[in-house]
DNA sequence: ACCGCAAAGCTAATACTGTTAGCCAAATAA
DNA sequence: TTATTTGGCTAACAGTATTAGCTTTGCGGT
C-alpha cells in the first residue's frame, strides 16, 4: 500500500477547505477526501479538538494579515472603512474558518494567544488616529469588534433578510465613523 | 415499570435547562436527567433536530417578550437603552437558549417564523420614535441587532478580556444613541 | 548495498452519539 | 370489563471519535 504523503499541514488545509464549503467537519469526511482511513489522521493531528485548535489559530493569523494589509497606509475613517470591508469580505468568503475565530483563545496555547493579540492590535492601531487611549480605546475596540462580528454573524446565520446587505453595511460603517468622532476620550 | 409522566413540554424544559447550564445538549444527557431511556424521548419529540427547533422557537418568543416588556412606555433613547440592557441580560443569563435564537428561521415552520418576526418588531417599534421608515429603518434595525448580538456573542465566547464589560456596554449604548440621532432618513 | 528503525499507513475493537423497529405494560375509553 | 391508545422498554444499526497494535514503507547509517 503506497503512502498518501500526508502531513499536519495537509490535513489542516483539507479541513479548512471542507469547513469553508459548508460541509460537516468530521474526521471521517476529511479522511475520505484525503483517500485515507480515519485512524491514519491521528498520525498527523492529535484528534478532533486539536485539529479545531490548529484551524482556529491559522484563521486568526490569516484574518490579522488581511486586516493589516487592508489598513496599511490609512488612518481614521479611511482605516476603519478598509478594515470593516476586509473583515466582512474575508468572513463571508471563509465562513468555516471565520467561525473558529470566535472561540476564546485557550490560555495555555501560546500560538493561539499570539494570533488573537495580532488581530486585536490591528484594530487598536486603526483607532490610534482618533487619539483614544486606555479605557476609551478598549471600549472603542470592543464596540468595533462587536459591530463587525455581529453583522457578519447574523448575515452568515441568515438572520437578515436577503436584499441590500451591502447598503446596510455601508450605512453601518458611516454610523461607526460618527460614533468614533464623538467618542469621549 | 411505572411511567415517568413526560410530555413534549417537559422534555424541552429539561433540554433548555441543560443548555443554559452549559452542558452538551444530547439526547443521552436529557434522558438521564429525566430518569428515562433515550428512545423514550422519541415518544415526545421527533428527534434531535426537532428538539433544537422547539427550543429555538420558544427562545425567540421569550426574548421578544423580554424586549417588549423592557421597552413598554419608553421611546427613542430610553427605549434603545432599555432594550439593549434587557437583551444583554437575557442572553448572558440564558446562553444556551440564546444561541439557538440565531439560526435562521426554517421557512416552512410558521411558529418559528412568527417568533422571529415578533422579536424584530420590538426593535422596529423602538426605532419608530426616530422617524425612520423604509430602507433607513431596515438599515438601523440591522445595525442595532448586529451591535447587540456582536457584543453578547463575543462576551459569551470569552473573546473580550474580563474587566469592565458593563462600562464598555454602556459606552456602546451611548454611541448607538449618537448614531441614531444622526441617522439619515 | 544492506540493515535497522521511526514514521505512516492499516484493521480491529471500544465507546459514544442518534435513530428505528417492535414488544409490553399502563392508562384511558367504550 | 374489555379494547385501544399511549408511554415506557430492549434490541439493533449506523455514524462518529479514539486507542491499540500490526505491517510496511522509506530513509539514515554503516
Amino acid at each position: 500500500m503506497p503512502r498518501a504523503g500526508l502531513s499536519e499541514g495537509r490535513v489542516v488545509e483539507e479541513a479548512e477547505q471542507l469547513a469553508d464549503e459548508g460541509g460537516v467537519v468530521t474526521l471521517a469526511a476529511i479522511a475520505a477526501r484525503l483517500g485515507v482511513r480515519v485512524p491514519s489522521l491521528y498520525k498527523h493531528v492529535a484528534g478532533s479538538d486539536a485539529l479545531q485548535q490548529l484551524i482556529a489559530t491559522r484563521a486568526k493569523n490569516e484574518l490579522a494579515d488581511v486586516l493589516g494589509r487592508a489598513s496599511v497606509g490609512r488612518a481614521r475613517a479611511d482605516a476603519v472603512e478598509a478594515i470593516a470591508w476586509a473583515y466582512r469580505r474575508w468572513a463571508t468568503e471563509h465562513p468555516g474558518r471565520y467561525a473558529t475565530t470566535l472561540r476564546a483563545p485557550v490560555p495555555d496555547d501560546a500560538a493561539d494567544l499570539a494570533a488573537s493579540e495580532r488581530a486585536i492590535q490591528v484594530v487598536l492601531d486603526a483607532l490610534n488616529g482618533y487619539g483614544l487611549t486606555g479605557a476609551a480605546a478598549i471600549d472603542a475596540t470592543r464596540m468595533l469588534r462587536a459591530t463587525l462580528h455581529g453583522f457578519v454573524a447574523l448575515d452568515a446565520a441568515g438572520a437578515f433578510g436577503l436584499p441590500d446587505l451591502d447598503r446596510s453595511f455601508a450605512r453601518l460603517i458611516a454610523g461607526l465613523q460618527v460614533m468614533l468622532e464623538s467618542w469621549p476620550t
